[in-house]
DNA sequence: CTTGACCTTGCCGTCGGCGTCAGGGTCGCA
DNA sequence: TGCGACCCTGACGCCGACGGCAAGGTCAAG
């Protein structure tokens, strides 16, 4: 398949396809008149990305995620360098959320004060 | 005291501290040869606009919530319409960290589970 | 043979939170 | 009176993840 189909089957553009290329995160064959070529594999590779990098990942992120977003399972032993940068990323994502939710209670506990019990919270 | 004295008692920069003005967090008096003058609250009130930023917030996000932040705020009344963005803001950090959470959360079961050493996607 | 839908590379624009000059005023002190 | 430390206002730079445009090549259909 070609870019714009990649893109259609994957939820992005081409432009952020070539811009993953660009970082490293996928690679693709070219036509004899230079067009990028896909296989089926790069749809779960791309969904892959997209996925991790809407959980709040960087492109650098994810690039640790190489060897597992394709199902080359020989490179995922436990002792894997990519699952463990994973673990420390998701530690510092646990750090992330930890002090956005404590904030947002400040924040929320500040608010009740200034109306006095008017305020359903979401939490 | 002045922009440099207020920058060394919140752990922050002249720059930043012009930024955050420019943006709205904060006020300063001018003094005749035009320095900015700020007084006792100013390093409260920068502290919180600091804490709230390391969170993860944005200044956009802070400016929602500054009557809260300074006490001295006769302004926000009940119906106030400052409060109402305040509670909006609210809603939308919520949603982000809900976002980030449940993300999060598919990224350590799929990091725990390591099916194939692949990550399962949405689809 | 032309249209128009696709593709190519390259490079600038955007948003946020500042950093970092550049070019110039304003102090206090020796 | 001259130095150095501070202050001022622009205005451009940077990172990240692309968007969008320019200027051109390619290809099937009409």
């Amino acid at each position: 398949m070609r870019i714009g189909e990649l893109a259609g089957a994957t939820g992005t553009t081409a432009r952020a396809l070539r811009h993953y290329e660009q970082a490293g995160l996928i690679s693709s064959e070219r036509a004899s008149n230079g067009y990028r070529i896909y296989d089926e594999q790069a749809v779960v590779r791309v969904r892959n990305i997209r996925y991790l990098l809407s959980a709040g990942l960087t492109l650098d992120d994810v690039r640790a995620f190489l060897p597992c977003l394709d199902g080359d399972v020989a490179a995922a032993a436990p002792s894997d360098k990519g699952l463990r940068v994973a673990l420390e990323r998701l530690a510092v994502i646990d750090e992330r959320i930890a002090a956005q939710t404590e904030a947002r209670d400040r924040l929320a506990a500040a608010l009740r004060e200034r109306i006095g019990g008017r305020i359903r919270t979401v939490a």
